[in-house]
This record gives C-alpha cells, structure tokens and sequence, in this order.
DNA sequence: AGTGCGACCCGAACGC
DNA sequence: TGCGTTCGGGTCGCAC
C-alpha cells in the first residue's frame, strides 16, 4: 500500500534508473486509468524522455522534455522495469517501452491508480495539483495553519487528517499514528482541537513521515529487474493493526474502530475523548 | 457549502 | 474442500 513515504521511495529509485531514456512506445492495457485524452497520451510521449521524477502529495510528477506524466498509485499501484521481452504479468496495464528495449511497467492489482498527461505549463493549474494542501514536511505547516483549516469542519480529527487538501500525503496508517503521537482521540470533532493539539499533530507528521521516508529508502529490495518497494516502517508502527494488543505506551488494549467507514486504531487510555 | 456514503477493483482472509 | 462473504486502501461523485 503505497504510503507518502513508498511513492517518494518509488520517486528516488526511479530516478535512478529511467531518466534520459528516450521513449519508443506507450501501451495502455486498461484505458480506464488514463484520465487525459488516450490518444494524446500513447502518442505524445513517445520521442520524449523522462528528465526528472517531482512528487507533490501522493501523486509521482514524471517530467519531460514538453510534458508531465502524473501518476497516482492509489493502494496497489507499482512500478517495475523489465526487460522488454519479459512476458506481460497480469496486473501491468501501462508499459513505457525505452529506446535500450527496458521497460517501465506499472503494475496495479486493482486498477485504482490513475494517470495523466498534462502540457508543462498546465500543472499549477491542474487540479489535483492545485487543491493539495501543505507537505508534513512544509515548514508552513503549523498549528496555526491547522487551527484555521479545522475551524468550521465539523468532522472527525481522523477524517480531517485523510483530506488531502488540508495535509497532503497523509493515509490511513499515517493518521492512525499521528494520532498516537499527539494523543488525540480520532473522534473529536476537528474544530474542537486546541493549539496545544494541533502543535503535537503537526510535530507527529513530520517526525512520523520523516522516519517512514528514512526507512522506506533503506528497505528497498533488490530492484535489478523490479521495483517492488516494501519499506520497513511496518515495524514502526504503534497502534495501526495492532487491535487487541498493548499499548506501547501505557499497556491498555489498543482498539478498532470505523471512523468514516476506515479502519482507525488507538488507545482509548492515551488518545481520551 | 459541508458532510456522508457508495462505487470503483480484486485478492486475501475469514466463516460455514 | 469448496463455496460465499467481508474487508481494505484513496478518491470521486452523488445525495442530503
């Protein structure tokens, strides 16, 4: 499941791997994943290459020399490079085909990801790029920020925290842990958070997301023929699927509940109402 | 406008 | 064993 921490993981090793490669062929297996013009997209990017791989929330930014290539992985989405004649497995639906005959394979058990191709001057006005909200890692992400943001949502911490245009990048695990962090029942509505709670999730994030990037990139597999990118940071985690064990911190059994109908586990002891 | 919820997918885990 | 059911993960669009 492709958290911030794995698409900037997938970032940074592609980047090693595919840029100035210039691209002979675009193949396009489920048309539905395509977002933009299907045509435009087979056709335009062949004769290009990809000069650098951006990230703006969850979406990877692949840049050409006249476009973008936006890529979101949704749940599943992955990305492997293969030789070109490897046999096409089952969950590969969109195949970039380089000029030194490797391929870059995205792979999506399903078919949740989606893609776009948008013209270079186009993206600050792209939505999905425009409406994301600050980085965990912004240093304009502040508790003040979050105070004014949360001021009229009449919603849970836990769903707040999921809105992208808020935090980006943020998932359900994330949430589930700053929300640990900063001892914060996920129920409370958002616009009843004092500064003091709002401090403790803003230095949560950074530190939580911080720490995922570090071990998303120090558990990379061996990607010779794949990308297959499973961090680490599973280990790291304090109350996300932990129902029924011990709190880390005061030993009460954590809980499961359905907060807008995701999964969201915490301490009942330490995140009080 | 703000909020809630089903739909999109399909493999894994579970229940009988 | 084999069947059916439930669940999850992010986001969008529709209904209220």
């Amino acid at each position: 499941m492709p958290e911030i921490a794995e698409v900037e993981t997938v970032r940074n090793t592609l980047k090693k791997r595919i840029l100035n490669k210039q691209i002979k062929e675009v193949q396009v297996f489920y048309e539905p994943m395509i977002e933009s013009d299907l045509e435009t997209f087979k056709k335009n990017f062949v004769g290009e290459s990809f000069i650098d791989i951006k990230r703006r929330g969850k979406w990877l930014i692949f840049e050409t020399e006249h476009f973008y290539l936006l890529s979101h992985l949704r749940m599943e989405g992955k990305y492997f490079i293969k030789d070109k004649n490897e046999e096409k497995g089952r969950h590969e639906h969109v195949i970039f085909t380089f000029n030194d005959d490797t391929t870059l394979r995205y792979s999506d058990t399903r078919k949740f990801g989606r893609m776009n191709l948008i013209l270079k001057d186009d993206l600050e006005n792209t939505e999905c790029i425009k409406k994301q909200g600050l980085e965990p890692g912004d240093k304009d992400l502040t508790a003040d920020y979050l105070l004014v943001k949360f001021k009229n949502k009449h919603i849970p911490i836990k769903t707040a925290l999921l809105d992208q245009t808020i935090i980006s990048g943020l998932g359900n695990i994330y949430a589930n842990e700053v929300l640990f962090y900063a001892r914060v029942n996920p129920l409370k509505s958002a616009c009843m958070l004092t500064k003091r709670e709002c401090e403790r999730i803003v230095e949560g994030a950074k530190e939580i997301i911080e720490e995922a990037i570090r071990m998303g990139g120090t558990t990379i597999r061996s990607y010779t023929s794949s990308l297959g990118v499973t961090g680490r940071f599973q280990q790291n985690l304090k109350v996300h699927k932990r129902e029924g064990e011990k709190c880390l911190v005061c030993g009460n059994i954590i809980q499961n509940i359905k907060v807008g109908g995701r999964s969201t586990y915490f301490c009942p002891k330490c995140q009080k109402k």
